[in-house]
DNA sequence: CGATTGCTTGACTGGGTTCAAGGCCAGTGG
DNA sequence: CCACTGGCCTTGAACCCAGTCAAGCAATCG
């Protein structure tokens, strides 16, 4: 067999996440141009990826672990902005300038692309644009959903609707009716607005009617499906 | 003077909102092309422009008017997640339908692209999608940032940020120190996460510190800058 | 095995909501 | 011209959901 491109070890091939990350756009041989530019990097947990406001420099691509991004006030005050899981995308910017933090929550490794590489391969493979907006409009719906959780749902909604969020995006999706979480109750609490100890409450609460199990506290079994989709969607019986 | 495509009558070219909108990516020649695909159409107040999941056949641009866009819960609960001004842009979809509803405010002139049309004129200028991808970045951070405000602010806080950025996007920027409110209170609130009376009493409490005036229920002048964008940041003085 | 960290639970508080009037103003019609 | 109406905004009083403050518990770690 000649030797061709294709055939030479290209690590982006045998990617995991290959399929469901914005690479999907670029073919076997495209990618190769994409391999160039790319890296990949292992942080620890509670390691920052990058401030908000640093230049950004970077995009990444989650292969395994998880990372949250988040804003802050002055006084400390934390936003949870999202969670991300493999295969998800990280690194969106406005003017050159990172407009969120993001840190690993469990050892995670990226594959990380310098933005001037990435311009490159935009030029070549308008494509590459393409799927950085569907990403895009993907990610804002998803703020607007988040918008509307924290300015309109109870607390038990805002919690129905972050596990089942939470059970979806998982590995099997939500089919085996169980969810791992991989965040600290402060980092629930931070993304639906709410504090830690009304987060625990209301954990309890939704045990005592039968919606969910917590075996251990971070992992979560979906006792009543149907309960917990009303709920999440504000449809329970007043 | 010969009768090149430039010089024949081109809307477009004259259109008030030309620099600031999306159309802006375009140069006198290219937006011959996009004029072929455009339409002006006109909506009076509270008149709706599209719904949630509907199918996503329009982008719009902003020429002179006022609309919001929200999300709704099943039992009416109503989240506002933007309000948009002349030269806003509306219209990015998710698997081709809306991700929200939007009606205009005020009686609202747009300029119309159908998705087919626009498609096509991508296809001949990659730099119309870049632009998009930029815009969607920035919407993306301003959602975050209404994340941050519903999750972790007062209700002054609240009333202070969106009193700030309603004045910067309006004509003559900030500096004039004065805003309209094209919108009602009942909006204000549930932009806000907060009901009408809060938003009232909020109102009050803020021109008795001296840090608003309001000559009109619809009319804002900033008395106090520096007050004001503290409160908006949470730096308050505790 | 004490110390630390993360989670849960209880008692009390408070910011914002709910419920209820009342005021203001533009539009309408007698 | 003024009474009436309805929409919108403001104000007051009572209430409640989530927050605050304070223990206590369970698992992990040095």
């Amino acid at each position: 067999m000649a030797e061709t491109a294709t055939h030479i070890d290209i690590p982006c091939q045998r990617c995991k996440v290959r399929n469901r990350a914005i690479c999907a756009a670029l073919d076997d041989e495209q990618i190769v141009d994409l391999n160039a530019i790319s890296e990949h990097i292992t942080l620890e947990r509670e390691r920052t990826v990058f401030f908000e406001s640093d230049p950004a420099d970077y995009l990444y691509n989650i292969i395994d672990g998880n990372v949250r991004i988040h804003k802050s006030l002055a006084d400390g005050r934390r936003q949870i902005t999202g969670f991300l899981y493999s295969g998800d995308f990280l690194g969106l910017s406005v003017a050159g300038v990172y407009p969120y933090s993001a840190e690993v929550i469990t050892t995670t490794t990226m594959c990380r692309f310098s933005r001037k590489g990435m311009t490159k391969i935009i030029e070549r493979y308008p494509a590459f644009e393409h799927n950085l907006l569907q990403l895009a409009s993907h990610e804002l719906a998803a703020a607007q959903e988040h918008v509307l959780l924290l300015g309109r749902k109870t607390a038990a909604e805002r919690l129905c609707s972050f596990i089942l969020n939470t059970a979806e995006k998982q590995i099997g999706g939500i089919s085996d009716q169980r969810a791992k979480l991989p965040m600290t109750r402060q980092d629930i609490a931070d993304y639906l607005g709410l504090t830690i100890e009304t987060v625990s409450r209301t954990f309890t609460r939704l045990k005592k009617t039968g919606t969910i199990r917590l075996p251990e506290p971070d992992t979560i079994e979906i006792a009543n499906f149907q309960q917990l989709e009303d709920l999440a969607l504000g449809e329970a019986a007043a």
